[in-house]
DNA sequence: ATAACCTATGTGCATTTTACATATATATAT
DNA sequence: ATATATATATGTAAAATGCACATAGGTTAT
């Protein structure tokens, strides 16, 4: 084997850059959850609530697709909504294991925010005490 | 209590709760960005520091992996270190593009702070925007 | 009436991201 | 020689995400 050789597999740069985007994962579900804390509500109305949250340009497929996991999850309930005119809606309620998950997210997210405080330290140019500096930079 | 019965009782549930870790996609190529603005590194160590922004348990493959795509992706560059004992060392430098890419990334992490900031205003139970309200106790 | 449109919910599929297991190679200690 | 620590990498599967498309009830304009 020459190691020295494998240098040159990292040919081919400057592809387009990926998503710069900072949102956390399952952003989406504590999202909903905080909405269906306040009311009762359906896809079509928490779709807009949503994007308050970083979902401006929302695809319906992904909300509901997450409602239904959710539902799996036993962390939201439905039911068919038909009194009204228009087409039926399927109301969602939040439930005790629900709370119980968002409560679980929110401190999550405050344990987040601590680490991404170190991160704005370092890059400000603040450092937190570390090992010796190569370029000794007085 | 009976596991069983009451993930009958929610729904049909046949999966675990989804990860609750608060964490946003990508993030340790910024953290990774953020290391190598301070001095040069390689995967090894690096994975050490990564650790302190919520990689404690960070697969190998997954770091190296993201490196070589870095690379690719121009943002960073490497060559081998075989000057000394041990293994041969891919060290690697950041880019211009980047620091640049990272600067992108501070100011998206940034709003997404602000939005965090949104999601706690609304879990702690105080109004979001201004719809004139004045019971803000403060 | 029916076509066009808005509301409302949903599936299919490909890509991207992440997780986990495994493989390879070099040096050092025993 | 074998075990261990260091160091990098691949293979595969699961999960998350994005985009396109499908279905259907009701309202409005023609």
């Amino acid at each position: 084997m020459n190691n020295e050789e494998r240098e040159r597999e990292a040919g081919g740069r400057e592809r387009e850059l990926r998503g710069v985007e900072a949102r956390p994962r399952n952003w989406l579900v504590p999202v909903i959850l905080l909405s269906l804390r306040e009311w009762n509500s359906y896809g079509y109305e928490l779709m807009e609530r949503a994007s308050a949250f970083g979902f401006e340009a929302m695809n319906p497929g992904t909300l509901y697709r997450t409602l239904r996991q959710m539902e799996k999850d036993g962390i939201v309930e439905s039911s068919w909504e038909t009194s009204r005119g228009g087409p039926a809606r399927r109301m969602y309620t939040i439930t005790d294991t629900g709370r119980a998950y968002l409560d679980f997210w929110a401190k999550s997210l405050e344990q987040y925010q601590h680490t991404m405080d170190n991160f704005f330290r370092l890059y400000t140019g603040r450092p937190l005490q570390d090992k010796n500096d190569e370029e000794s930079s007085e």
